[in-house]
DNA sequence: GCATTTAAATTGTCAGACAATTACCTTTCA
DNA sequence: TGAAAGGTAATTGTCTGACAATTTAAATGC
């Protein structure tokens, strides 16, 4: 750890850098207990407040755990994949929704990154996974489901479709694509999707990844997100001339 | 914004929340001021070092800046894509420096999702974009290169390859793929690596996408995922009885 | 009208105090 | 001897008050 220059702003920013680029590096493994609050302020030379800011930004990010108590204090937190999920999630949905990112290019990197695990979901898929897929598909077929829950179903069953590929850095990636994209799907159920064709080629991808189909599943995929970019399309011509 | 229970462990990474909630949700829109910081300690009950807290948490995850004076104060930020890149491959370093990953498992994320961007970069490349990738991979070629620097050189081949497909969000989530890669990638360079044959194979991959050839750029990525692949059983089959 | 000065608002930092929690040690009693 | 009870120290979590640094806006003087 760096001791901080003599510019006296943004000291919680510069003692989280050094920390940060301490775990980033190695020389703090995961566990590793930090000094303590008034040790640092003390090797820091600053307050115990500014250290206390700096370790509430490495909290933030999942960096470090604290605990009280006597044998307390802050520890190098081993960042999880199930962590990271949700962290993933929360960024891409705000970059979608502060970007105004069209709905043509986010769901052109959707689909792109899901058949990037097609032909390993076909190859790898367990009993279980398919049995998920199978489950969401034929609960999307029930006539009396609400939007949102079709919606929700429609991610299970992606998400499971992805997991499917037996790759946790791949499981990671998808999420925030697979989730984020849940509320720019809202926009268009409400108008023109017809769920008979969805639920279709959702059992079509099933088969076909039941078969160890890598091509099929490829292209039935490619044919959903034909369809959804067509929807999208609908939706916008016909919101033109109103 | 809600108010916090009576609960008085965790005030901050309540009230952060709380604000969290608010921007995901749109209450907060984009470029809005929060309430100073003892407006907030007294909206909340709370003192305003806890209030500080929560906010460095936010600030953290680049949700918020902050602006002293006395038309300052904090204000909801607009995620830029290129903020998110630096928080993606962080994200990414460190799940795989943690979760020892093996490197199949990684190498294979890495190029499925590149193959995913293969068929739009072909499509859509611009001269821009060709242009690095074939400096690069000449970079590549030079004898005195470094090994970091051909690392290096090798990431800004393959970002380029993402940003060719023109699709931010696709560049969002390759960055992690890419990038975190550096450092796996380092492991084997020391050793088996030829590099006459990467910088064959990145030239193929340019005149591929030069031609706007999907297929060929697909199988040549293919190719050069093999290679690594087999670069990285070697060297821990040389390892192993040693 | 324009430049200068002053005031006010706000974040950034510091210092000190107390509460809450937890591990560890000591004492006491069976 | 063993175990339960209690006390002690260490550490984080929170609160209070103060001052410094910065920036905008208003007031002032010419």
């Amino acid at each position: 750890m760096k001791i901080d220059p003599e510019n006296p702003a943004d000291l919680s920013a510069q003692i989280a850098k050094a920390i940060k680029d301490a775990i980033i590096s190695g020389a703090l493994p995961v566990d590793e207990r930090l000094p303590s609050e008034a040790e640092m302020a003390e090797h820091f030379d600053v307050s115990r407040s500014s250290v206390r800011e700096a370790l509430k930004r490495l909290a933030a990010q999942s960096l470090i755990r604290t605990q009280r108590g006597a044998a307390g204090g802050a520890f190098v937190n081993r960042l999880r994949f199930e962590d990271a999920y949700g962290q993933q999630i929360t960024t891409s949905t705000l970059l979608l929704s502060m970007n105004d990112v069209s709905f043509a290019t986010a769901c052109e990197a959707r689909y792109a990154l899901e058949r990037a695990c097609a032909p390993l979901a076909a190859a790898r898929r367990s009993a279980d996974h398919l049995a998920t897929m199978r489950a969401e598909a034929h609960r999307q077929a029930q006539p009396g489901l609400t939007d949102a829950a079709f919606c929700a179903s429609d991610v299970a069953f992606h998400r499971a479709l992805v997991d499917a590929a037996g790759n946790p850095v791949l499981s990671y990636q998808l999420a925030g694509a697979v989730e984020a994209m849940q509320p720019l799907m809202n926009m268009i159920t409400f108008t023109a999707r017809s769920r008979e064709r969805i639920v279709a080629l959702h059992l079509d991808i099933a088969d076909a990844i039941a078969a160890h189909g890598a091509a099929d599943t490829d292209a039935k995929l490619a044919e959903l997100a034909t369809y959804t970019q067509q929807l999208a399309q609908d939706v916008i011509a016909r919101r033109r001339p109103a």
